[in-house]
DNA sequence: GGTTGCACCGAACGTTCGATCGAACGGCGC
DNA sequence: GCGCCGTTCGATCGAACGTTCGGTGCAACC
């Protein structure tokens, strides 16, 4: 079924990786499209035969990078049960598929407020899938917890999404182990977090 | 000390307000002097008195918050002596002073990168301080764990920092329930991943 | 009351920006 | 050999950018 890649299919991914790896360093609105021209080795003029304009430029490379990790997740995410194996699975789906495409992944993280309208609607809404699903797995991770479950999905996506503002791949751990510590750390803090019975009322007790 | 405020201190206050403001809603690169101009009510070529480039601007905002963060903490630290309340004193601080300061902490945040050579050593400086602080922390919390020191650093200051993209004070909790959220979560989870002792060889056991 | 210096501004500079336009290239059907 | 169509590019546009320059008002001081 991905038998038909045209050369136009091909360049339009290494127009997208060299736009990425310029965004990831210089950041959206700091870099230019005669950056991505010299990047890409492609004109400046030659660009906008593959997309219409900068801003539908980003929207590309952040949808499709999303597509591609919530397809992974939810393949990856059937294969499990447990809870606890869920999260891991999350988790080291992110970091995996961060530590390897790290200019994209910066991109998807750090210029989510960079677009404007549909193409923001558009991008947020598979963002929502990410957070649902989180969600989800830390309400049957720990269901009696009184930790509130919007602060506690948005803490280990902090976790994870900071990454790049921090990791180099050349003195820091590979992605496995940063998944393992992350899921260590978040899965006890989650889980270790029951509603003390002691301070239940007996109304709240079954009966 | 603070009795000798002339009204050009007050003003650069109001010019830095003003300009954090600006700088977090449209990002540092895609605001404009004209956007800080118009917001602060000084004309474009006014503010110039003021700071002699974009970038000092970009500066003076974030080593002012930082200073005023790191020195809150040193002082807050004292007060305490467990790991626990040290961390709790930590993460407290550091969100408290966000909720009450968003435009601040979000160019705090997320225009790390967008400083240049001095500038940028210069708040790299102080941001080093927070990783320093927090390691010994962790460190005194639970000495004999084999979680990576580093990851754990920076996967707390993800947690936190990360607040700017999702938080909104209109339906989210105070800072006080989110500061208890994130280290009741990040102590349980730091804390209780220690080494077991049953994986312990007999050479590694006190003798 | 003339001089000094701080605070501030309108106008303009040179440069770079995203985007467009018309022309030209090359392979393929006819 | 000719026309077509997908692809590419040099030349260029108007707008916006950060910064600078010459100058103004005004309070303080001698």
């Amino acid at each position: 079924m991905r038998l038909d890649r045209t050369p136009y299919d091909e360049k339009l991914d290494a127009i997208l990786a060299a736009s990425a790896r310029v965004f990831a360093e210089k950041g959206y609105h700091n870099a230019s499209i005669r950056d991505i021209a010299r990047a890409s080795g492609v004109s400046l003029s030659g660009l906008y035969y593959y997309f219409q304009s900068k801003e539908e430029l980003l929207y590309l490379i952040q949808d499709h990078g999303l597509g591609t990790l919530l397809d992974r997740l939810e393949e990856r995410l059937q294969r499990v049960v447990r809870p606890e194996d869920k999260l891991r699975v999350l988790i080291r789906n992110h970091l995996t598929y961060f530590v390897s495409n790290m200019a994209q992944m910066k991109v998807m993280s750090h210029e989510a407020d960079s677009l404007t309208g549909e193409f923001k609607a558009q991008v947020n809404r598979k963002k929502r899938r990410f957070v649902d699903i989180a969600g989800e797995i830390l309400n049957e991770l720990n269901p009696n917890t009184d930790l509130d479950l919007r602060v506690s999905t948005f803490a280990l996506y902090g976790m994870i999404n900071w990454l790049y503002t921090w990791y180099r791949a050349e003195r820091d751990p590979d992605a496995d182990v940063l998944a393992d510590t992350m899921t260590r750390i978040f899965i006890e803090g989650y889980r270790g977090n029951k509603v003390d019975p002691a301070m239940m009322s007996e109304a709240m007790l079954p009966s």
